[in-house]
DNA sequence: GGAAGATGTGAGTAAAAGCTCACATTATTT
DNA sequence: AAATAATGTGAGCTTTTACTCACATCTTCC
């Protein structure tokens, strides 16, 4: 356990031998966990399914626990990248435009691999797998936070942060579903549609007007 | 709950003796699963603190998942039962009235025990825990879906197994996001004035008409 | 070629978890 | 009171899991 050690990796590959072991091990760890879940991944099947020894597993992750960061780290970096991306090239585009692309970036992070980031998101052993879901949720709420206050004559009064956290949850869970119940649904334009209509409808101006502070 | 449930149970209790155990068992595990979690909750620890010896647990209980199974489906009916009184209460009141009790109902809901809703929601030990999470899903769409059908003609045009669906998912996470990172939020009014308008305005007409099908 | 370090191996260990069973105690019935 | 049924007990069995370690094999570089 040395705090030092962002990755929590034991040793550091050196040669490439090594990399791809330790390449090995986190695509087999994340296939078992997408099949089977959480329980189902012991680190003994996680190295015979990597085709490597349980003795190199341990000589790169500490314990299972690092591992499962590991790929969480990953998994999570790739969104947020994907994210910025996205939020990037929609800058100048009119509001209904924007909105559709980032329910879309949302629909496209989930199906680049969706039963993983189903189990990742649902670990919660303890702490450890909660806290880093949390961080990619509150960089998503400031990419959004710092949209809204760049659209803020387009938009209804509103309190950036709140809005903000309220825009990821809902269409993080509506993401989620849809893979889950009606996967069917995101092959077409319906739920893109139907998730951007709901969000348009909470950031414009309305006849509601009188509700909000 | 009723005594009828043969295959959840291995006996059924006869004595209140035996009915006092049983509470105690489903108490304690409750209380381990709220506090600390699903992998924390071991069959003996719970019995410990249940204060009933290990053969006692499974004199009712044949194995774990059978407990962690009946006291998410006490949990289940509670929470739908709640629901089925709040949509029946608000029948015949306004369109907004009713949208705001139904986003109080479901913070009502959340707020009798969260953690241990939370813990629930998420065991997915294969899939077994999932499916009665996901019968509730579909029960309190189902109610929706009903509510939408009668109320018609103050929306717009709508496919009202899609929009509960869309509702039932968004609703329930914020709800679930707002009691775990901003449980301050739900003293006041803020949380059901955000959530009803997101609500509202996704099922009213707008200026957005041009956008569905 | 060979020393030194990096990498790989897998039988084996210790701990923990789920669960059983032979028996003890308490309640109900006859 | 005795018989029968219901309920309660907990030491310990079985299985599984994370993890170690003494040793073997490759790579690098002189």
């Amino acid at each position: 356990m040395s705090p030092s050690n962002p990755s929590q990796t034991r040793k550091t590959p050196r040669q490439r031998r090594s990399a791809e072991t330790v390449e090995a091990i986190l695509t087999a760890a994340a296939h078992i966990l997408e099949k089977e879940g959480f329980e189902a991944a012991t680190t003994n099947r996680v190295a015979v399914k990597a085709g490597v020894s349980i003795g190199s597993l341990y000589q790169y992750f500490p314990n299972k626990e690092s591992l499962v960061r590991a790929l969480n780290d990953r998994h999570t970096q790739e969104i947020l990248e994907l994210l910025q991306r996205r939020f990037a090239e929609i800058r100048d585009a009119p509001l209904e435009v924007c909105v559709r692309a980032i329910v879309q970036a949302m629909v496209d992070v989930h199906r680049v691999n969706p039963a993983l980031h189903r189990v990742l998101v649902n670990i919660v052993p303890g702490i450890g797998g909660l806290a880093e879901t949390k961080a990619l949720e509150d960089a998503a709420a400031a990419l959004l936070t710092q949209f809204l206050k760049a659209r803020k004559t387009e938009l209804r009064p509103l309190d950036p942060e709140l809005s903000a956290f309220m825009l990821v949850h809902a269409v993080e869970a509506l993401t989620h579903a849809a893979v889950l119940e009606h996967p069917e649904l995101l092959k077409g334009e319906t739920f893109v549609e139907e998730a951007s209509r709901m969000i348009l409808g909470y950031l414009r101006p309305s006849a509601l007007d009188h509700l909000g502070t």
